[in-house]
DNA sequence: CAGAATCCTTAAAGATACTG
DNA sequence: CAGTATCTTTAAGGATTCTG
């Protein structure tokens, strides 16, 4: 088609590639679409661990500790005996929950036809 | 929040965490996007390569039999010498690339404030 | 040109046990 | 309750070589 139209996206370090990259992991969109959808943004450890089944409390620590570290999440901690710490979505991590939504909804909304993709034969993740 | 409502999209199963799956893979995306964007839905595989830098070759090969299982795009051969092999996207294919257009249009719009975004210290997908 | 066949490296994810 | 520390598995991704 265009072959030198608009370059920039088609860049290793294009905006849509780290949101991608975001998602690639298995935990992250999962963890900041339920802080958000279930638990109106901030939610104490236990609370989302209960909210998402199937997560090992590594991966949801270690995923907690990289959207921190990412600016996504801040985590807020009472020094109480037993210790209390409630995760919140940062201002950064409202704003990347949008896409996340977008996703969401439009698959909730497409989830008829989705039903006729089929699974790759490599891959299915080691869940 | 609302501990029991809506519990479908809690299951492992639902639809957004399959168009999330299809996500995770580093060039599932991106070759369903450059196909759409660049080539109209249809292209040789040598085009598409050229689209795409940094892709080897084998993963190009192999993504693009992954989404051909998964119905997402159709492979037309003619057969000539040298061969001569196209790649359109399904009609699935062409519903697909709705929620990763809706990514690239947010992102691109948003580009400004994913400039904050820190990468992970971890990961960094052995790209 | 389009692709198959190997080999290899690393990170993503899970299991389990322990700590304050 | 919230979190650390190991250990292990496996697959995702890449490099290279070969073929019709």
């Amino acid at each position: 088609m265009q072959p030198g139209s608009d370059e920039e996206q088609w860049r290793e370090d294009c905006a849509p590639r780290r949101v991608l990259e975001l998602f690639s992991t298995k935990w992250t969109s999962m963890i900041l679409h339920t802080l958000h959808a279930r638990h109106g943004g901030t939610a104490r450890s236990g609370a989302l661990h209960r909210s998402l089944p199937g997560i090992s409390k590594k991966m949801l620590i270690q995923t907690l500790r990289e959207l921190e570290q990412s600016g996504l999440i801040e985590r807020h901690t009472l020094d109480s005996v037993p210790p209390a710490v409630s995760y919140a979505l940062s201002p950064l991590g409202q704003l990347m929950v949008e896409p996340i939504e977008l996703i969401y909804d439009w698959a909730r909304q497409n989830s008829g036809a989705l039903d006729q993709l089929q699974p790759r034969s490599t891959s299915r993740r080691r869940g």
